[in-house]
DNA sequence: TCATATTACTTAATATATTAAATAAATCAA
DNA sequence: TTGATTTATTTAATATATTAAGTAATATGA
């Protein structure tokens, strides 16, 4: 009979495991920050920007627009970000962070920092480019 | 001002749009199954023992008690699992596949075992078992 | 111009994730 | 032995994921 590959054998296992032993560094700052993944995601997207279309934050920030939708009016009542039209293109929304929401964003980066060099502590700098190298070419490869 | 790093050097980034990337090769096959990633991980799970406690179901299919508990629900309503209590201690669920659950689990194998070959095709052999080695070493080194 | 198609986003429905609280059985300590 | 604690799982509440369908604005073609 056929048998399937062991786990220790399976990129997506592999793969789903590896995100979530390095989530579950970051979760606990960015909860007592009152901040979920998703949230910080969009936040960090808009941080690189002046304002964006919301198909263009959903593409960065990977998450589906019907997700979008429900994440940014949270964080739209939450006063950490705005939503505009554009006059041009009615259907269309823009998305800004607010002064709030670039507080907040300044507040996280220095902690994010911080854990990032743990974890480049615990792996080896060069393990860790070597690392990114193979996923970003593997996202090369595999990109539909 | 701190600066974030761009995401194409974002360990946690990479790893989620990697996981995307491969799971968006299987999950049409999945579906055209009937069956959602997660039913997927606890079916290959089970297929791999005869009977396996709830807690060592989770931990193994990467789902926390509270998704399993529904998943299993779900799975026990289509008739593909069975779950069982152990009689010398009351409080565990016993979890165990039906035969129609395993004709399941072996019409789904070789379709996910020629999916999985072609990204072996796509990312060469070698470069992909260097992946998986790394990927193990990561889970290993942050292991809480 | 006007019906049709496309685009951008939202709503809806169902499934899963996360955290906390609840329940019930088993264990432990005085 | 019994009250407190721990363990294994479930329930509850809120957030997100996924797929399909809906809506409104824009573009296109006869």
């Amino acid at each position: 009979m056929a048998k399937l590959r062991n786990i220790n054998r399976s990129l997506p296992m592999q793969l789903l495991l590896a995100r979530e032993s390095t989530m579950s560094l970051f979760r606990p700052m960015l909860r007592s920050f009152g901040l979920t993944d998703q949230q910080w995601r969009v936040l960090r997207v808009l941080a690189s920007c002046d304002d964006i279309e919301a198909f263009e934050l959903s593409q960065q920030s990977m998450i589906l627009p019907p997700s979008l939708t429900r994440i940014v009016k949270n964080l739209e009542e939450d006063r950490l970000v705005k939503r505009t039209t554009v006059s041009e293109d009615q259907r269309k929304v823009l998305i800004t962070l607010t002064a709030k929401g670039n507080r907040k964003y300044k507040q996280v980066v220095p902690e994010s920092e911080k854990i990032y060099r743990s974890i480049e502590n615990k792996l080896g700098k060069r393990e860790l480019d070597d690392l990114l190298k193979q996923l970003v070419t593997l996202n090369k490869n595999l990109e539909n």
